[in-house]
Order: C-alpha cells, then structure tokens, then sequence
DNA sequence: CTGAACCTTGAACGTTTGTTCTATGTTCTC
DNA sequence: GAGAACATAGAACAAACGTTCAAGGTTCAG
C-alpha cells in the first residue's frame, strides 16, 4: 500500500477538501478525522503537508480567496460596467447559496475569530477582507470616472456599505432556506442607489 | 460546603455568564469547563439546571433576545420617530462594539449552524431573526404612515435591507479595531435612504 | 542490486471533551 | 430531632480530540 517518493495525492484536491469543510461547518466543529474521511488522506500525509489544524486552516482561507473570492469579486475590476457589475454580485450570492447554504469562508471565520483572542488570525482575516472592499471601491471609483455615478459620491463609504451587505447576506444565507429575503433586500438596495446615478433621460 | 433545599446560586447570573462566553467565543469553542470557570459552579448544578450543552445554548440564545435584542430593537415600536430610531442603529451598534467586538450572538450562532445540519437550531434560530426584522418592518410602517417615508417605499424589502447591514456589521466588528469602517458604511446608508423621505422643504 | 530517501498506513499517545456518579453537607417537614 | 429531599463539589467515565510514532512498502540513484 505504501507509495514512493513523490506525493500519491494532488495536494490542491486535498487544500480544496478541507476548505469546504472548513467552510460548511466552520473550523472548531471540523474535526481532522473529518478531513481526513473527506481527503481519503492518513494522518501523516496531511500533518506532512499542511502542519497541523491551524496552518490547515489558513491556507484553506488562502486558498478561497485565491479562488472563490476572485472568482466572484476578480471581475469588478474588468467588467465593461463595472455598476452593473457590482448589482449583480447579491443575485449571485443568493443563486450561490440556494444550492448549499454555506455563505461565505470569511464570513465563518470572522463569527469565530476575535480581535483580543487571536491576532494573527484576526489580521490574516482582516487582510483578506480587504481585498473586497478594494475591489468594491475600485470599482465604484470605476463607475464614478465613468459618468455612471454622481460625482459627489463617497465611492469608499459605498463600498463599505457594499462590503457588510454582501457578508450579512452570505451569514443569512445560511439558516434561510429561500433566498427571497437577500434578493428581497437586493431590490431595495439597488432602488436606494438609483438615486446616486447619474440621470441621463430626465 | 454542599447546600440545602433552595438554589445557592441565581440561574439567571449563571446563564448570563454562559450566554456570554457563547457570545464571545461560539458554542463549539466554549467548553463547559469554561462555563463552569465562569459561572463557579460545579458540574452536576448547571447540568441539573440547565440539561445539556445543547440545552444551554438554546436557553442563552432565548437570554439573548429577551435581554440584549430587547434592548436594542424593542424601542423601535414606542419612539416617537422611528426613522430616527432606526438610523440610530448602526451608530448604537458601532459603540457597543467598540468595547468587546463580540457582534451579535445571533450572527455568531448563524455561523456555526447551517441549514442542512441542524434543522431544530436553524429553526429557532430563524425565529428569532424574524423578531427583529418584523421590528424594523413595524418601524419603517410606522414611519410611512406618520410620514416620514415616501408612501411607495417598500418596507418589507427595506426592513430585511437593514437586518441584512446589521448582521453585516456585527459580524465585521467582531475583527476590525476601530468603528470607523462601521460609521462609514452608515452614513453611506443614510444618505442612500435620504432619498426615499418626504421632502418637506424643498 | 543495494540502500538511502521518501510516502503511506494505522496504531498509539496524552489531553480534553461532555456527561454522570458518589459522597457529603444543608435545610425543611412532621 | 429524626429523616426525607435537595444542592453541592469533585472525582470518575468513556469517547473524541489533535498529534506523533513505528513499521512497512516503493522508488530511484549509484
């Protein structure tokens, strides 16, 4: 049964296990027996790879902003309109969320993690969330030189805005069954920030 | 040192203690070690009290809302502004925070708890959430039919809106440092929502 | 063909977990 | 004032936790 000398495993299928576990159930419930059940990995293997629970668990964070964060919020910064762009990040957290209800990585993290309990943590968190809000204003800024937003907006309060909207929608995402109440809210968020447009036809 | 026939301890103190490590630090985190450190109390009284850890959890959450939610969204329904009152939310919410960033239990319980996982908590759970955005439905209702808000205002959506910002933001102040990220998203919100107020002098 | 280097498996370690049991003390009732 | 009823503290329990160890197999260099 034993292998030779080069990993039997694909180390990426492994990180990607854990994060979605990491991410379903948040990181005190998971268990590595758990992980080690979802990968089909012995104990050794994923103590040589990863180091232990924790470092685990950083680079599965690392790993989801890599890939899922950029995934939905990497084409703010490309996107033809980036407004429209930005309306349509709630609709797909809820489409996203319809299917598992698992909110957001980050999200999780935060509920767990505190400011006074774990620094490093908290500052790997805080790092990561940033990236979001970044990408919230530059896009926003974006919109703004592009004439489709007022010029007096606030483009950093917007995104911070932005950015607790997406992540209490992603938390409730994951005890409602419907996603009626996010796409609810979406509407009303979007009918606030018409009037930030700019208003070409009237 | 053992007692008589009648309670040597107020169960309400030992469930505040417990509702507040739950708080602090979610239920899979929180041993009852801890709560017994806590509370001083020894095994058998807290389980002959209050059942199980589970059983614990349920009755700390049930604390929470009758206490701290109360606190914060009870007055919606009787201020003689309700729109005022709701837009002191955010700010009220910054500030308590500001202290301990422990967020909001709710937020933190809907982090550990997941639909497909726990469906007797998420149940409650969301029981609970409703609480609070009917409170803000009622408010921004009453607001409209004082006048306040535009009579086309959708309050339903605004309502689930607001409680979509505040799980947000109780859920970013348990890692960020200052409030000021908080406020900012705020005052973004109030000037968005300015918009959908009767203008009266103007 | 030999042996060092590596990976893998699975048993084992010491803690800590939630929970229960035992022994002991206190109070109230009759 | 005796004894039932209750509360208490702390020892004790099995199970589960994260982690390490020992053993065995596979590959490749020389």
């Amino acid at each position: 049964m034993p292998r030779g000398p080069a990993k039997q495993f694909d180390p990426t299928d492994a990180l990607e296990r854990a994060m979605e576990l990491f991410w379903t159930r948040g990181f005190s419930a998971t268990s590595m027996a758990e992980i080690r059940a979802a990968t089909g990995l012995g104990a050794k293997s994923l103590y040589d790879t990863f180091g232990n629970k924790r470092a685990l668990y950083f680079q599965a964070i690392e790993h989801y902003t890599a890939t899922v964060v950029d995934r939905l919020y990497g084409r703010l910064a490309t996107d033809a309109s980036p407004a429209t762009a930005v309306a349509g990040l709630l609709p797909k957290i809820a489409r996203l969320n319809a299917r598992d209800h698992r909110g957001c990585l980050l999200g999780v993290a935060m509920a767990e993690a505190r400011m006074s309990e774990d620094e490093e943590l908290v500052a790997f968190l805080k790092q990561k969330l940033q990236v979001i809000e970044d990408a919230l204003d530059a896009a926003f800024d974006r919109s703004k030189s592009m004439g489709e937003l007022r010029a007096d907006v606030d483009t950093r309060s917007l995104a911070r805005l932005y950015a607790v909207v997406l992540h209490g929608a992603n938390l409730l995402a994951r005890v409602e069954e419907d996603t009626e109440s996010i796409l609810s809210a979406h509407r009303a968020l979007e009918a606030l920030i018409r009037s930030q447009r700019v208003d070409r036809n009237q």
